[in-house]
RNA sequence: GCGCCCGUAGCUCAACUGGACAGAGCAACGGACUUCUAAUCCGUAGGUCACAGGUUCGAAUCCUGUCGGGCGUACCA
């Protein structure tokens, strides 16, 4: 049991029982106060109460210390201060005795049964198989996947989908490139569509099919060559997609196909249903749901005039699925240039009776390349995009991965290319790596030294106060993570791993681990590889290498 | 015009969702390698939390307005 819940306990039971007992039930927030002198857990609960009781806040509080029953062993220290706060400390040996849990626990240490096996999708990425993934696809697959993670480590049933949409007009303009160019190569002429796909990639795909299959598709009628073409591609495409992501070490669950849902008419069964609720009406030839009764801005058609199913009812039908294979909780990651989507959609999926709430969109902020100090420009239209696989190969997943994670994910992202590829202090990524490989070294030291790692060594022996701040940051990982986990926000993981790092090279420069103090340095040992778990664990979370040697 | 996101140290970002004196890294300056890895550590300096009101015991965080930056506002996908 962790501190935090200890007093949450002994907290609910002082309210329930003593003379404050209160009818209703009072939320307790317990947290650690940023500044040491404060202790190592502080509750604000007085303040909350102090409306209601109409008495003081540090009159509540004296009063709750007095029906408050502590084991003097845990906590050492209690104390009102400031406005009500009642600060707790917790005593050297609840310290020490915590790391025997981290040993314990290993790899597992920072789960929780929070979710309690709630079945999540998430969706993410689900870039159009019509050219390679760029940086932004990157961000996004970083942050899905250490979302994903996270869930997982808070006790949900997790399942990460990738959504391809292989039908539809992107496709036909698809396969029109590439026929241009690939005729272009036979030296005969095809117009170029007006908004076709410009990127070089997509002559080499033609190049690539003229080299496989030689000549063959020029015979073809033009439509049947379009479509042909566009099969091949798309195929040839998705196939690099996925080469990528399994590169950058993010394995999809699921690669849902679009056409799955058009084959079966899947989106017309929920055009029925949207009408058998009374939300479809006609107006100038097309359907119309009326999302507006759930607070969009606008009506939105979901059949066109010329009788074509819009992509977003095919999109509805998509989610509908989602919950049709039993899933209570949806989260899709989409770029910042879909938030106008996002009300309709979920304007759709409540008239179709599913609950509120349980569909989340996260919008993933644009990223900005700067190189040389400079913002790289990509164009999509021009087919000017830096590719995902570019930056990988330029900066490494680790990096990459990083400094994707590493930023809230409503914020833009400056990624600055110059400083991902140091390997030097100035890179943030090399430090927390840094701090897992040195501990990998003092064990190997240890060991030949004769230290062989310690059954029971004398934790008491721990007292020193970077030995102490070191331990009370490794405590505070189950926490973070639950925390991060709740509020799908990947960013925290990396900031505690910096400060673990940080407090992890301060103990290593005050205080010697191998040394001619046999007991002292056993218990180190202990300190060392408990580190080394919670290290492990977050660059785990984040997808990261945990590097025995740098 | 309307809607969404963002605005915190010179730069890149935190601040546990309303808590106590706003913290890290980089850059700058000054120190520490005969030691278990100096990809490290110690120290100095750096702030009107964009601005103005409001809400309350208490605001970077909530509400209103203003100013800046980004994105969107299709019978496209």
């Amino acid at each position: 049991m962790t501190g935090e819940q200890y007093l949450r306990d002994k907290l609910n039971q002082a309210l329930q029982t003593g003379e404050l007992a209160q009818p209703g039930d009072v939320n307790i927030i317990l947290e650690k106060p940023k500044m040491e002198e404060h202790g190592d857990m502080a509750t604000n609960v007085a303040m909350l109460l102090a409306p209601r009781l109409r008495r003081s806040p540090r009159d509540i509080a004296t009063a709750l210390l007095q029906s408050l029953d502590l084991d003097s062993e845990i906590v050492t220290k209690i104390e009102v201060a400031g406005a009500g706060f009642i600060n707790f400390t917790f005593g050297q040996s609840y310290y020490q005795k915590a790391l025997l849990t981290i040993l314990q626990e290993g790899a597992a240490f920072g789960n929780s049964s929070w979710g309690q096996g709630k079945r999540i999708q998430i969706e993410f990425v689900s870039a159009n198989p019509t050219g390679p993934l760029n940086v932004v696809s990157a961000r996004a697959a970083a942050l899905g996947d250490v979302m994903a993670n996270l869930l997982r480590a808070a006790g949900c049933a997790v399942e990460k989908e990738y959504y391809v949409n292989d039908a539809g007009r992107q496709i036909r303009l698809l396969g029109m490139s590439v026929s241009a160019r690939y005729m272009a190569l036979l030296g005969k002429t095809e117009p170029f569509p007006e908004e076709g796909y410009h990127g070089d990639y997509i002559n080499d795909i033609a190049r690539q099919i003229l080299e496989e299959h030689g000549d063959s598709f020029a015979g073809l009628g033009t439509k049947e060559r379009w479509q042909a073409l566009a099969e091949m591609a798309r195929e040839a495409l998705l196939a690099s997609q996925k080469e990528v992501l399994s590169d950058y070490g993010l394995n999809f669950d699921t690669w849902f196909r679009e056409s799955t849902l058009r084959d079966t008419d899947e989106h017309l069964k929920v055009l029925k249903n949207l009408q058998a609720r009374g939300y479809v009406y006609e107006a100038d030839g097309a359907q119309w749901f009326r999302s507006t009764e759930f607070g969009d801005e606008k009506d939105r058609v979901l059949v066109t005039s010329e009788g074509e199913p819009t992509y977003f009812l095919v999109d509805v039908a998509y989610h509908a699925n989602k919950y049709e294979r039993g899933f209570e909780q949806l989260y899709d990651l989409w770029g910042p240039d879909h938030h106008g989507y996002i009300q309709r959609v979920k304007a759709a999926l409540l008239g179709l009776g599913y609950p509120k709430d349980t569909f989340d969109v996260k919008l993933i902020q644009q990223v900005n390349l700067i190189r040389g100090g400079e913002s790289v420009k990509m164009s999509k239209r021009a087919g000017k995009i830096i590719e995902m696989k570019e930056l990988l190969d330029e900066v490494g997943v680790d990096v990459a991965r990083y400094f994707f994670v590493a930023r809230r994910s409503q914020s833009p992202l400056d990624f600055d290319m110059d400083l991902a590829k140091k390997t030097s202090d100035e890179n943030p990524v090399y430090y927390v790596q840094y701090a897992h490989a040195r501990i990998c070294n003092i064990i190997r030291h240890a060991e030949e030294s004769g230290i062989a790692f310690p059954r029971n060594a004398p934790l008491e022996l721990l007292t020193d106060d970077a030995e102490i701040s070191l331990i009370k940051k490794l405590v505070d990982f189950p926490n973070t993570v639950s925390k991060a986990a709740q509020q799908m926000e990947p960013h925290r993981i990396p900031t505690y791993l910096q400060e673990l790092a940080g407090s992890f090279h301060r103990f290593y420069h005050h205080c010697r681990v191998v040394s001619d103090d046999r007991s002292l340095s056993e218990a180190r040992l202990v300190l060392c590889k408990s580190t080394q778990i919670v290290l492990a664990n977050g660059l785990a979370l984040l997808g990261l290498s945990a590097p025995e040697r740098m």
